[in-house]
RNA sequence: GGCCAGGUAGCUCAGUUGGUACGAGCAUCCGCCUGAAAAGCGGAGGGUCGCCGGUUCGACCCCGGCCCUGGCCA
């Protein structure tokens, strides 16, 4: 059988179960592996915090793009595309299908459609973002909207950071911004989409128990380890949820208790946003995250008959 | 028991020398998102201004009483 252009996702928010139902799948069905689609779990030693799988987990099934940067390192979209694409070619090259599970839209999108990201140069971008400190995000809006009409019209004034990238890829390409997502337009021909559906008020419970949990295993130690070994230099890993509030709490800006309901009110706004984003998915099956044969019912969409 | 401070949006607090609450931050709901997406930006909803009575054309703001909270004194 021919697996060439096959691959499964698993998304939805935080604290669904996304992992778990994963792993359960690929055991049921075999010749499946998993390729991280979460941004925070690329990270070596965040592994409280992301709840990332456990090593038990990652011994039944293979799990790829776990564990791959160091706290340090800044993520991007860029690059786990092409990581992603690469790890899911070797999988269909050892005639397995790839499992995508991750709750960073934006990274599944990039794995699963077709969006090219123009390059970036951080010598242009310093020079914007340097423009942006300077004169202020409304003063660069006028000079995409002289440069770009058509990107400015749908970039808020207010957004220096998006308007810091139009005007970088405006001088690198030459071209104009693409300002808008393109189309659902998947570049995998079999592409199957499962969402775990979870009611908000019981998502609100797990996430706050999710939270406790965390703390109870060493949450702080972890993120006071790893400050120690340049988490507070990373730009991205630093602003994790729990981590960014834990290094406040560790730098003296917050009390501990504090940190830890911050920690629970941004997962909850972050649930929230990732829950939105992928309902707009026309493609992803919703699933009760609750159902007796949950299983079944994913083994079900996934692999018919 | 006495004194002081305070009781305004779900929370923390502004505010009006009496004329329809300009409210703010956070939360909530919704929208946007192309190399930081667990990030970034925006919009909306929401208030019998502790309770009762009085003064007044009119009170959340003045007067009286009561209740509640915190602190001080005893």
């Amino acid at each position: 059988m021919s697996v060439a252009d096959r691959i499964v996702v698993v998304v939805g928010p935080t604290a669904s179960g996304k992992s778990s139902l994963a792993v359960e799948l690929a055991r049921c069905l075999g010749d499946h592996e998993i390729i991280n689609a979460d941004s925070m779990q690329l990270y070596r030693g965040m592994d409280i915090g992301t709840a990332k799988p456990s090593a038990a987990e990652r011994d039944v099934v293979p799990h790829h793009l776990f564990d791959v940067l160091d706290v340090s390192e800044t993520a991007s979209v860029a690059e786990f595309q092409a990581l992603a694409r690469e790890a899911i070619a070797e999988c269909h090259s050892r005639g397995v299908t790839p499992i995508l599970v991750g709750g960073s839209a934006l990274y599944v999108r990039a794995v699963v459609d077709r969006l090219d990201f123009p390059g970036t140069d951080p010598a242009v971008r310093d020079r914007w973002q340097a423009e942006l400190a300077a004169r202020g995000s409304e003063a660069l809006h006028a000079d995409l909207a002289a440069r770009d009409p058509a990107a400015a019209a749908s970039i808020l004034p207010s957004n220096g950071r998006r308007l810091v990238r139009a005007l970088e890829v405006i001088d690198l390409t030459g071209e104009p911004f693409t300002a808008k997502m393109p189309a659902y337009d998947s570049v995998y021909a079999e592409l199957v989409m499962l969402g775990l559906d979870v009611p908000r008020e019981v998502l609100d419970i797990r996430l706050a128990d999710r939270v406790d949990v965390m703390w109870r295993e060493g949450f702080v130690e972890e993120v006071r380890s790893l400050g120690e070994h340049g988490l507070s230099d990373g730009f991205t890993a630093s602003k994790a949820l729990g981590y960014q509030q834990i290094l406040a709490y560790l730098a003296g800006e917050s009390t501990e208790e504090e940190a830890r309901e911050a920690t629970v009110v941004g997962t909850r706004k972050f649930a929230r946003r990732q829950d939105r984003l992928f309902r707009k998915d026309p493609r992803i099956h919703w699933l009760p995250y609750d159902a007796e044969d949950l299983l079944e019912q994913a083994a079900g969409v996934v692999a018919p008959g």
